[in-house]
DNA sequence: GTATATGCAAAACTTTTGCATCCTT
DNA sequence: AAGGATGCAAAAGTTTTGCATATAC
């Protein structure tokens, strides 16, 4: 299974070391799919790792570089990272449990495309967050 | 014309004190409208006032609270501050020269409160970021 | 063996907080 | 006069960087 990871690593350009491969396990095998560095960091302690939250950092940047890894700016100023497979989607998020919702409207999608081409613009990317309250917590509060 | 914001501010329930009543000139006046309470200091202390940073961050915050000003964060985890003026909009950012377009679209508001119904969300905010090379870029690059 | 990656510690940034003083009402 | 607001400095939180050591190829 590890060497899987070193396939993936090496064509991304990547030496496969002990944190990158651990960090990308972390990644693809966590329940929450939304990790901040820190998360990544405390759960390789846990999980008895030797590393540095430096190192994690460094990691992910190389990650998203690679487009292994998205990165996210949420309401906080709090970033999270989330493995990029291939599929673009957007983000609901609940403001009371946190929780995440991705989805992808082909309909938002095209029409974001015609409001970039009437100001002029080329989209090399975008990002949607609605932030609300989700069922769960609506029958709740 | 002090006096305008005086009545501004009293009626957003806050005294009108010196540093709020700059503050909000500075954001109603400037050409940019999208300003990191960074930049707000900088203008200020420019412009010979004496204020605090840590005081350009309280009063911001109140504004936000009071709903004068939303606070938007960007790629890079940086905030930005902008008067708020009722209408709702989203932002199309050049990621080449860092102009920003505002714009607002009611089919792409519609289209966002459906998906989010379909997930059972009630939307309380949402921001839609849309990164690409505005026209005059293209044009150089 | 060589170059790259790592861990640790220290630094850089942004934002928040504590506290004595000042200003608005 | 009284309470809230301010400036300064220090603290807190996140992310980056320097450097000697360890690791992958």
């Amino acid at each position: 299974m590890i060497s899987e990871k070193n396939q993936d690593l090496k064509k991304a350009g990547l030496k496969a070391t002990l944190p990158r491969i651990r960090i990308l396990q972390l990644l693809e095998t966590n329940k929450q799919r939304h990790l901040t560095a820190e998360d990544i960091y405390k759960a390789l302690i846990d999980a008895g790792e030797n590393v540095g939250l430096a190192t994690v950092y460094r990691v992910l940047t190389q990650f998203e570089a690679a487009g292994l890894v998205t990165r996210h700016y949420f309401e906080g100023g709090l970033s999270v990272f989330e493995l990029d497979e291939g599929s673009h989607h957007d983000h609901l998020v609940c403001t009371n449990c946190g929780k995440i919702v991705e989805f992808c409207d082909d309909e938002l999608e095209l029409r974001q495309q015609q409001v970039a081409k009437k100001h002029g613009f080329t989209i090399a990317d975008h990002c949607l967050y609605i932030y609300g309250i989700c069922r769960d917590c609506q029958n709740k509060l």
